[in-house]
Parts: C-alpha cells; structure tokens; sequence
DNA sequence: AGGGGGACCTGTGCGC
DNA sequence: TGCGCACAGGTCCCCC
C-alpha cells in the first residue's frame, strides 16, 4: 500500500491522538508478520509512554519510554498492505458525532465492537481508552524494536537515502549516486539508499512529470533532466500529502479517511489512455521492469 | 558492488 | 460457478 505520502497520512492521522498517552496492553494475534515480532516486544510496549511519532521514508518511528525509563523506538513498515486504524471505545455519542479517525485506506471499521477481523494482527490499548490496530493481510509489513541510540544503526537506515521532502536530497548528490548506475532510472529510484520513500506510483508519476523516460539508465539521465526530477518528486509527494495519500483498491465502503491521489495519477494504471498533456498525442504505456509495472507515455517522456 | 530472479503472503479480477 | 493465471502500494536473500 504505503509509499512515503501513504506512511505520513497515518502519521499526521495518528500522531496527535496517541502522542503523550500510555500503552495500556498489547495484544499480539499472531506470532510474525513478516518476521517474528522481536523478543521482548510486548513487556516493552506495555505500560510504556508514547512521546513522539515519527517517520523516516515508509517507516514509522514511535518513541516510548518505558516502564523503566529506558528509551526505544518501535519501528513499523506497513509492507504492502498493512494499516493503522485508530478507534475509540468512548461513549457512543462519540460514535455518532463522527469523532472515530480512522487512517486505514481500506474500507474503515467500527472496532468499538472489540471485533477482530481476520487480519488484525496487533491490538494495542491506550490508557485513554481508544485502540490501535495494525491489520495486514499480506503480512509483508513487520515491527522492530530498537534502543533510541542505537536508531542510527537499524539496518534499514544505515546506507539509506535522502529524505526527499527535506534539504538532504540535493542535485549534486543525486547525480554521483546515480552516475554509477547501469539500470534505468526507473529501477534506481526504486532504490532506498538512492532516495528513500519512492515506491511504483510516485516513481512512475514523478518521471511524468519530468518528462523522463523510465528506460533511460540512470547513469545518463543527466544535470539538465535531474534538475527537472528533483522537484517534479517534490511536488508529487507533496500534493499526494495534501490529499491523504492515494487511495488504490476496490471500495465499497467509505468509512474511513480515503486519500484521493489517485484521481490526479498522470499515468499510474492509466495504460492505453491518451497522455494528460493537452498537447501531446501519445498514450500512457505500461511495461515491466524488475518484475514491476512502470506506467509512461512514450511520446513526451525522453 | 550491482543486478536479476525468486521468495514471502492473501486477495481480486479476468478469461475460459 | 469454478479454475487457473496475472497482478497488487515492498523488501530481503541468494547467486552471478
């Protein structure tokens, strides 16, 4: 599911319910997601407080500190179709007023009713009474548990790349790290020690817009294109922030908080449909590299 | 070291 | 209605 617009709208949706609040208990429903969730996760968690949400690329950064005052980060990738629901289990007046926020891009549920659906694999009670729940069907989503200063150490963030919503991800710094690749751009930005936070849609929509060929090989793309990509991926993951991510999947429900990205997607799925540019009489193409699907118009991507 | 291919899972949609 | 296949927002691991 979640690209970086995706991990930050659950972010911003979860953030300021669950900052400053205690873990109450934690119920595991399974043993693993992708990997078995870390020794000792639960006694952690449990009774810890919550001070920070935070993100870094499609990882979310919760900081606890814990019974014993020591400080860790549980850190969650929602893989591909993990989600955060929040609810609370308040009075139903609370219910009726539509104060439940539920950040899942999915269709949402009333969990009030201490249902647990097939996938709901963790439930996790705050102090103040309302639950979050992380279901993932797929389960490629998994949870960590570090030391706070060790964070710098998590695997995943040791050779990662640039925040590209931040002033890391510079021109001369994205040239060097993609002179020295032979595969197409496409693939490259695929890549989170090149730039963290891309996935298929953003990748696609952002060589769109910076009228790049997915084909071209990263290592010729170019000063003159690259100064063109960088804020073509700035606006697109901006723009996708502003409207709560994308929101792709069948929906027969509209419970919850849909993002709508996807209406504004130049050429994501839109294979065989003509190019969005006015001007251009070309028609969106889809192909596969790496073994994923990459959306373009052939005739104004170069 | 980089790159390709497969693995990990479940669900959905489509053609037959 | 059922079956088989392709495909889905992501990473990780093995092998060359």
């Amino acid at each position: 599911m979640p690209e970086l617009p995706e991990v930050e709208t659950v972010r911003r949706g979860l953030a300021p319910h669950i900052e400053g609040k205690r873990i109450a208990y934690v119920d595991l429903r399974r043993p693993d997601l992708r990997f078995p969730f870390p020794e000792g996760f639960v006694e952690a968690l449990t009774g810890a407080r919550i001070e920070k949400m935070d993100r870094r690329a499609k990882y979310l950064m919760t900081y606890l500190t814990g019974l014993t005052g020591d400080s860790w980060v549980w850190i969650t990738h929602l893989g591909m179709t993990g989600r955060f629901t929040r609810s609370d289990l308040g009075s139903d007046d609370a219910l009726a007023d539509n104060s439940i926020a539920d950040v899942s891009f999915t269709p949402g549920r009333f969990h009030n009713q201490l249902e647990v659906a097939k996938h709901d694999h963790v439930i996790i009670g705050l102090d103040d009474g309302s639950r979050l729940v992380y279901a993932d069907p797929r389960r490629f989503g998994f949870m960590h548990l570090v030391q706070a200063d060790a964070l710098s150490q998590y695997p995943a963030f040791v050779n990662m790349g640039p925040e590209p919503l931040s002033s890391d991800l510079t021109l001369e710094d994205l040239l060097s790290r993609l002179s020295a690749r032979a595969s197409p751009i496409k693939q490259a930005l695929l890549d989170q020690n090149i730039i963290a936070g891309l996935g298929n849609i953003y990748v696609c929509e952002a060589l769109f817009r910076a009228n790049i060929s997915p084909k071209r090989l990263a290592k010729n793309v170019g000063k003159q294109r690259l100064a063109r990509l960088i804020p073509a991926i700035q606006t697109v993951l901006s723009e996708a922030i502003a409207a709560g991510g994308s929101s792709i999947s069948d929906f027969k429900s509209s419970d919850g908080a849909l993002g709508y990205f996807q209406h504004n997607f130049d050429v994501y799925e839109r294979a065989d449909e003509p190019c969005s540019r006015q001007e251009c009489a070309g028609i969106v193409k889809r192909l596969v590299q790496g073994g994923r699907s990459t959306f373009y118009c052939g005739t104004c991507q170069k």
